[in-house]
DNA sequence: CCGAACTACTTCCGGATGCAAGTATTCCCA
DNA sequence: TGGGAATACTTGCATCCGGAAGTAGTTCGG
């Protein structure tokens, strides 16, 4: 049918990058800059894919795991490969590395000094 | 109670900069890079403020103007003053006009060059 | 002058998301 | 050590949005 959608990649992509391919809940919301419903529905549909799994921590049992299996494992790398070359295709004979850079640290010291919230503009 | 959601200052902002203070549904849809049906919906609301009018082409009946009120007109004015505000805080001390200008320039060329929808990874 | 293709707009539908409320569990201190 | 505060998570609700479908009107070729 279809591939993944990008933040079911970037989902994945955390749990990969995580120690132990495991992330709690929050963790990942964190990560992934949204709430925590968020997480728990995007969990669902790539359970049932099997490619993440859940799984309980023995000392907490208010925490739960996301955790990468093998099949989500492969997913992943897969992804990652044609998004990467898309990404490339983007940039090569376009863009130098030194503009590159240069974009990346503007991007994230604007980030840093925005505000939470502008979508209210005050009466 | 609140003031304008940015992307309703953004809604009356352009019809601020058009000739006129007046723009066809579609044309504002394309300015503001949203789909017809969500220029519908946002007028809605700007009508019944009264910062909008609904007006129709004498030519062709199938068009629909929007077009700025004189207090929709004062009311872009504030809030277009507060966040010049908000900006002007935002980058004071921490950028200079050189860093902001390539910023823009770059972050334009990105645009550019992406493609329209990079939501599907392919499997 | 007629009908097919096109255009402008609205409405309906489904997907996505955040927040608030609810549940369960753990922490911490008086 | 008992109970309020804090934490992790899920679910219900409201909002926002785009695309498909529907309506109305215009254009153009034959």
């Amino acid at each position: 049918m279809h591939g993944l959608a990008l933040r079911e990649l970037m989902f994945l992509w955390q749990l990969d990058q995580a120690p132990g391919s495991r992330l709690r809940r929050v963790d990942l919301a964190t990560r992934l800059n949204v709430s925590q419903s968020t997480v728990t529905r995007l969990a669902l549909p790539l359970e049932k894919l099997g490619f993440v799994r859940r799984e309980a921590d023995p000392r907490d049992a208010r925490v739960g795991y996301v955790v990468l299996t093998k099949p989500g494992r492969q997913r992943v790398a897969e992804a990652r490969a044609t998004l990467e070359r898309m990404a490339t295709d983007i940039f090569r004979d376009r863009w130098t590395g030194k503009e590159i850079a240069t974009l990346g640290e503007l991007l994230g010291r604007l980030t840093a000094s925005l505000p939470g919230d502008i979508d209210a503009v005050g009466s």
